[in-house]
DNA sequence: TCCAACATGTAAGGAGTTACATGATTTC
DNA sequence: GAAATCATGTAACTCCTTACATGTTGGA
């Protein structure tokens, strides 16, 4: 058991929900949990055939007429034991990401102020699009309501309004940085 | 130049505030960036070598008496420009991270609700420390203000409110999160 | 006397991305 | 006929952490 790699937990949750090729599981992958995790082919299919060799999983060839034929995926009782050990495992301690946005905005007094009102501007866009992203997810999952999604549903909004509280600070603390730093820009007067 | 690597820009970045060994600049990551950035020893002393052989930093070996003998590495000029070059650079569209709590969440209709309720307070707490020790840093900040840190403070607290609106944000989902959470595992009566 | 902190470094290995190779099928 | 999508896979490479090795200095 890899000491970092979750991976295969990804793996598992999405084979979880039914029989699935690594072309699926990138797709879907995309679609589900896309906003915070991602994983690459490289990773994919390696991973997928040691999940077979370990017995988390098993491996058929689905041979559709009029379609590529393509390897399936399905999770055994072994693999579904397996995420449940995992999801009920206490998470540890959360890595400090690496933000390059933050750090240039530390070392901001080596540039001129522009630069940083710049990249303000810049990280506030993004923060904006992916909560548009978001709400496109959002009216999708009221459309698309299926039974068999029905008991999914609450995590999955939940995972969703996490990005958006996320998404909705940055975009409150750019509007007052940059309020704050772009009026420290200008020349006081009467004071 | 390589194409993610950002460690030599977050080591120039601190050579810059003045020479620094190895050992030091750790630390100094540590007690400043700490929250949004960090490099294992692993990385420094053999990028502090390529800085020097890029003509970006010198280094001289400082043998003060009663103190054990280091390695100061100091920026050149080239280095400077080099940094501010970075700075002024444009950032790249930020990598989408991996969040295990998040992946877990997304997964719970796997687990029993009390599970995902654990996940929840531990991720509330979590957050809750980290604005703890945002606090105490605002607080050694307003203590020591040095007048070469002057025209850097308004720009380390910017990087410091970042990570408070960001805490702040998520607490107040595991909040809302946890009373809908909480309030749907109990049965509903007189509707 | 012992431990924490100071100080520098390397080796091994895992994690992860990117680019490439290959080819079928579908859609414009 | 071309381009996009479906579909699987590998090789090379970078990044990064962890563990180890080594020794000094200062304080309890």
């Amino acid at each position: 058991m890899p000491a970092v790699n979750k991976t295969r937990y990804a793996l598992l949750g999405i084979l979880n929900t039914g029989a699935h090729s690594g072309y699926d599981i990138k797709k879907g992958i995309e679609r589900s949990i896309g906003h915070f995790w991602h994983e690459s082919y490289g990773q994919i299919y390696p991973i997928l055939r040691t999940l077979v060799a370990e017995g988390l999983a098993t491996a058929h060839t689905e041979a559709l007429p009029g379609r590529l034929a393509r390897i399936m995926y399905t999770i055994t009782d072994q693999g579904h034991t397996e995420l449940r050990r995992w999801l009920t495992e206490r998470i540890e301690t959360l890595p400090i990401e690496r933000n390059e946005f933050l750090l240039k905005l530390f070392f901001g007094a080596e540039v001129p102020l522009t630069v940083t009102l710049e990249h303000l501007r810049q990280h506030r866009r993004q923060a904006e699009s992916v909560l548009e992203t978001f709400a496109e997810i959002e009216a999708m999952l009221a459309i698309q309501v299926t039974p068999a999604m029905a008991s999914n549903l609450p995590f999955w909004l939940a995972t969703l309004r996490y990005g958006q509280a996320q998404a909705e600070a940055v975009i409150r603390w750019c509007d007052d940085t940059l309020k704050q730093f772009g009026m420290s820009s200008l020349p006081l007067s009467g004071v």
